[in-house]
DNA sequence: CAGCATCCGCTGGGATACTG
DNA sequence: CAGTATCCCAGCGGATGCTG
């Protein structure tokens, strides 16, 4: 049971579900990335995407050109993924009013 | 897009998912759940079924009794959302081999 | 039983500046 | 352009002890 905890962990992670909604239409590289992924840092796009990389969701792809151009895409293990990114940000487009109500009406009462 | 990123904060994470993966199966009182997500530690099981109440996903019921009573449960918001999580963690069983594999590739390599 | 309170270490993650 | 390196702090989260 503590697997499921390692890779969701990884998954679970806010910025490796956005990344990865963001390759879904294909692949880009990484200054195109941070503009579809808002509020990422340098720091932490770097270490989301190698992470992605190690479990093998997206592929690292550089070109030795100049300038240097660095394409990221998903691999067939992170499209599979991506089915449920998908559900779960529609979701959260579909029921995220309800949640703001909710927070409303039970905010921090002292 | 940033409204996404506040729900997936909440939902995305991992103690969220697990607490809602454990009440699938019905109502639970507090140690239960601790006990169905374990490695959750008393501070954490508190916070999470809290900010879980205030989004709605899950409600709390006390039972005047002695002793104390406390079940939590999903609300249909809550279950709506189970079934994505069901998807992921069913996702997470299925892959976790090759994720492993990909890992050991990978590496960290000096 | 179901928690709240407190102390505290650890690290996630932002800001900034520098390289190939 | 695509990162790496460094500094630094907030807050996550564990451990422990106490209450209704």
């Amino acid at each position: 049971m503590d697997f499921i905890r390692q890779v969701l962990d990884r998954v679970g992670d806010k910025w490796s579900l956005l990344v990865i909604a963001a390759l879904e239409a294909g692949p880009l590289r990484y200054t195109d990335l941070q503009r579809h992924v808002p509020g990422i840092s340098q720091r932490m796009l770097t270490l989301t995407v190698r992470q992605l990389q190690q479990d093998g969701l997206v592929t690292r792809t550089a070109y030795a050109e100049v300038p240097p151009r660095v394409e990221y895409a998903l691999t067939s293990l992170g499209r599979s993924l991506h089915h449920i990114v998908t559900s779960l940000i529609t979701w959260v487009a579909d029921h995220h009013g309800q949640i703001r109500e909710h927070r409303a009406h039970t905010a921090t009462r002292p």
